[in-house]
Formats: structure tokens, C-alpha cells, sequence
DNA sequence: ATTTCATATGAATTTGGAATCATATGTTAT
DNA sequence: ATAACATATGATTCCAAATTCATATGAAAT
């Protein structure tokens, strides 16, 4: 259950709807319905989603009444992601990995 | 058949057997047979995962006689690997990517 | 030309993880 | 207590990707 190696990490980063997830909270913390129609990942499917980033301390969460707010943990992802994003542009010029479409 | 996504690419590093062929290639440039022995991945499994792994410019390969000497791209899988360690080291202290054990 | 070694390929099968579906849990408001 | 809202959970279904298996290709040696 626990996020256990580095391939259950990178495993995060392989799944489309979780990067959507991701994106969806680089502009803040969000509430489980917020991201679901963000992404529009389904409500269940979100929570399944959500549930295993926070496994591998992708994110975090906090309750708030009968919310649940999720936010991404900047002590972990963030950093990856600014590391990879940064090689993606300096380094891979014909590059491999698309731009995020937008 | 090429890479195309991000999540393309990190699918690359969420799978057991291409992290083991990434390992045994930290070491030096190696043929088929050698890889296989190294990762106990059977040949056949062997080149489908090296395959892959060309489609998306994490190794190179070249001709040698009857073998091909497949090798990391140093200009792109080797910086990233560098930095996601370098993080793991830095970062993490309690840590959810478990060191490789050896 | 035939054999042997090295690797690749395609099809069939297996399998692990994701989406879906139905329902449960928990919280706030009335 | 009941209703309405927010989210989680477990089981099932579904699917894509990985293994496996059998065989093909290709290159060197005899």
C-alpha cells in the first residue's frame, strides 16, 4: 500500500490522469470536486487517484469540514518536477517529451 | 511506436525490468546477451524492453558484428537520473524511495 | 552451403493496474 | 432524525502492456 520503490514513485508520473491531477494543483490546494471537474476525472476515480499519490507522498491532504483539501507536497514533487522540466528544456531540444499540450 | 509523452517517458522508469537494464548499462556499453545475463531478464523479454528504450532515446544502440552494443544516452536519460538521485539523497530523508539494494 | 551464435520479431497469453459501478462513511444543515 | 452534500471504498470489469513462446533474420565461422 505504501509507495515502496522507485519504480512505484515514477509509476505516479506514467499515469495521464494523475498528471492531470498534478497540473490541476500547481495553481493551489483543491477540494476532491474542484480537481474532479478540473480534470474531469471522474469523482470515484479521482479519490482512487488521489489516494496513491498520497501513498507515495506526492501529496498531501487536510480535512476541512466534510471536505477533504488536497495539495502537492513541495517537499517531494515539486522539486522532481522543476528538475525534470528544467532538463526537458535545456537539454532535449528535438526533444522526446512533448510540451504539455494547452 | 516513438515516445511521445511525459508519461510515455516515465513509464520508461516505472518498470522493474528497464530500471535493472538501466543499472547494468550505468556500468559501461554491453550487447544482448551480456544485459540479459546481468538483469536475469530472458533474451527475448531483453530486446522488447531494449527496444522501448531506443524508442525513447534512454539507450543507443550500434552494430558490432553479429552484436549490438546498446549504451545510456548520456544526453538524456544520464542528467535525469542524476538529479532525481541528487534529490533522493537531499531531500528525502525519510524516505519513499528506497535506495536500490544492492 | 551449412552450422552456430546473436538478436529481433510477431502472436498468444498473462497480468497488474485503472476505470467503472454500486454503495458505504462521514459531515453539516434543517 | 433526516436529508443533502462530499468523499471513500470494495468489487467487478476492462484494457494495455509485459512475458512468454516459437520462429525468423542476420552475421561470422567452418
Amino acid at each position: 500500500m505504501k509507495c515502496h520503490s522507485y519504480t512505484d514513485f515514477f509509476s505516479n508520473l506514467a499515469n495521464e490522469s494523475n498528471i492531470k491531477i498534478i497540473e490541476s494543483l500547481k495553481t493551489g490546494p483543491k477540494n476532491v470536486t474542484k480537481i474532479s471537474n478540473e480534470t474531469e476525472i471522474e469523482q470515484s476515480a479521482t479519490s482512487h487517484r488521489l489516494k496513491k499519490l498520497v501513498n507515495c507522498n506526492v501529496l498531501n491532504v487536510e480535512r476541512k469540514g466534510k471536505e477533504r483539501i488536497y495539495s502537492l507536497n513541495k517537499e517531494t514533487i515539486t522539486p522532481i518536477l522543476k528538475l525534470v522540466d528544467e532538463h526537458v528544456h535545456k537539454k532535449c531540444k528535438t526533444c522526446w517529451i512533448k510540451e504539455k499540450e494547452n
